[in-house]
DNA sequence: GGAGGATCTGTGAGCGCTCACAGAATAAGA
DNA sequence: TCTTATTCTGTGAGCGCTCACAGATCCTCC
């Protein structure tokens, strides 16, 4: 319990070793954990730093480092989609944690019309991060392509087909689509739709992709509506279309929860039971899940760890220069509720 | 178009100088909008500024200034929470816009478990922000304390009872509960509700308030019930409360609108038609409003605002030492939609 | 015309750190 | 024993900026 009546004077190297007696060459090893340092030397310092309650000033050290100890996040959606997406938030979080674990700084870049993209350009021109995680890159992203141009070590979260040349992060969207339309499937369904979305994104396409190869032979093109967004209104909108098309189905794969809650909202109203007359299930596990009536069956999506992997990707490739080539899939899990 | 092969060298204050014919120092005062400076001077800098394309490297200015150029966004709220709520997502970005728009950046620290409270306390105490922003703040609050303590610009978002020395940005919510209560009372509502929320903050006792201020005479104790959180789960489980101590009501003012949806939700399974037979009205104007059947009458509330607002008062008082007494309220407005 | 006050400008030092280099200590081999 | 690697340590310079100080220039007024 020290005294903090007034801000206190911060230790610096210089402190540390006047207390461990050696030099401040010696203890910027020690911190950087360069080799070339005798056992006792260490010791010494460890202890010091202890003390004296050192904490590295990281103003100092990038400037001397000539780096800006900031990674970005660049979320290219409306401001709305960025308030609104569990997924979004969770990506945030676990990406804000694992950096700042590693004593770097989150800045956070919302691109929410193309003015915006010039702004954000230039600002990454400038030299204030030395890393960049893209979520929900679109394909021909001009952000992307900007960052590649520069050269900033860059990770994607989600993986578009035309930027196959920087490493990602992403699930497998496509099995997992596959898992649980198959268990939709096995429990009996025979007419199954799906409303599908964002099929600018590889998230949206493998999912398509997914149900239809569990579908096998008995996959139905008329069954399959598209909607712009991962939202609610779309899925009230594309259940309509879907149910003026074939009021005969007894199952629909939503492209996510979102999506799903809408379309288990049109069911009720037109009298469907569920999972009784109609199995629903969607994709995301967020609180969408749990907040329909019944809860839903879905796909969990481990977006925090996204996040967090995207983020030490990068901090790889900042900090050894290694880039992960490819792209890195993480597990998801089938989660079995109510719905279907 | 400057080429932009490798990554660009940065201009430097001395470039600038250099390019412009004068010294390092007024440069300086110029980027620091200081007085006793030529205006010939003052031109040929901008000028010089705009053509070598300088921008001002904020490592370096930290280090100089002895500042960390950062503000901590302070939110205690479960991860899931956080994730959820569209209010703080929309705080965070209304923070961070401001924010970077003043060349300061924001630190997110979210307090998920009493672990993290001593974590935060002993970052804040290293020196790493030059003020914070409390979001939601608890009655006695161990962070606000600590921050107090450390003489750490602080603004709260929201008001807490306990802590009136500290500057806040809040919304009016007495008058806006009792606002939107009073127009269900003139669409001649005669049996009127309310699912309340949060009465450990200003947010939750404040709409409880309004919403007795509105009834007067004919307020009844029994017509309202408590929920722990202002979410859809809670808003179920207080309408099923209400349904079964008064099945004749006929208005219902929920907490938020997530809570209004989960009352809805209740509403509809036990056959009543809103709004017909039963008013509803929510509290936020967040996405859950609109995503209601039929869309919720319902009271806007600025959050993105609050978060710049809040922005802005640490700001000045970091750069100029001036502490703004008391609270600022923000105007709220009643959105008339369909549920009532 | 010169004193005294404003207004403007340049310079050195220093913020806390890293990095390259040179020098000291130790170990190993002839 | 002396040489030659190898391991370890200290020092100076410099990252880009701000701040305090001193000096220069311009007015104003007696």
């Amino acid at each position: 319990m020290s005294e903090t009546r007034t801000r206190p004077k911060r230790a610096t190297i210089f402190d540390v070793a006047a207390e461990a007696g050696v030099s401040r060459g010696t203890v910027s090893r020690v911190l950087n954990g360069e080799p070339y340092v005798s056992q006792s030397a260490r010791e010494a310092i460890e202890a010091a730093i202890d003390k004296v309650g050192y904490v590295r000033n990281t103003a100092a050290r990038n400037l001397a480092t000539q780096t800006s100890g900031a990674v970005a996040l660049i979320v290219h959606e409306p401001h709305a989609v960025f308030v609104e997406d569990p997924n979004i938030g969770a990506i945030l979080l676990g990406t804000n944690t694992a950096l700042s674990d590693a004593d770097y700084q989150l800045v956070s870049l919302i691109i929410d019309s193309d003015r915006d993209t010039d702004r954000v350009v230039s600002y990454l021109g400038g030299g204030f991060v030395d890393g960049a995680i893209v979520v929900s890159a679109r394909e021909d992203d001009p952000i992307t392509a900007a960052l590649e141009r520069l050269h900033i070590p860059t990770v994607l979260v989600g993986r578009p087909e035309t930027a196959p040349e920087l490493p990602s992060v992403s699930i497998d969207n496509r099995t997992a689509a596959r898992d649980i339309t198959e268990r939709l499937v096995s429990t009996g369904r025979r007419r199954i739709g799906m409303i599908a979305a964002a099929l600018d994104r590889d998230s949206g396409r493998d999912r398509l992709a997914g149900f239809r190869d569990a579908l096998g032979d008995a996959f139905d093109d008329a069954l399959v509506v598209e909607v712009p967004l991962y939202s609610f209104h779309s899925g009230q909108e594309g259940m309509r279309q879907l149910l003026r098309r074939a009021p005969d189905l007894d199952g629909i794969f939503a492209a996510s929860d979102a999506i799903a809650a809408g379309a288990v909202d049109v069911l009720k109203e037109a009298g469907k039971r569920i999972p009784n007359d109609v199995g629903v299930v969607g994709f995301d596990d967020s609180a969408w899940a749990l907040r329909c009536q019944p809860a839903l069956s879905t796909v969990r999506q481990p977006a925090g760890a996204l996040g967090a992997r995207a983020a030490e990707l990068v901090l790889d490739e900042i900090r050894r220069g290694e880039r992960q080539r490819g792209v890195v899939l993480l597990p998801t899990e089938v989660v079995w509720r109510d719905s279907a």
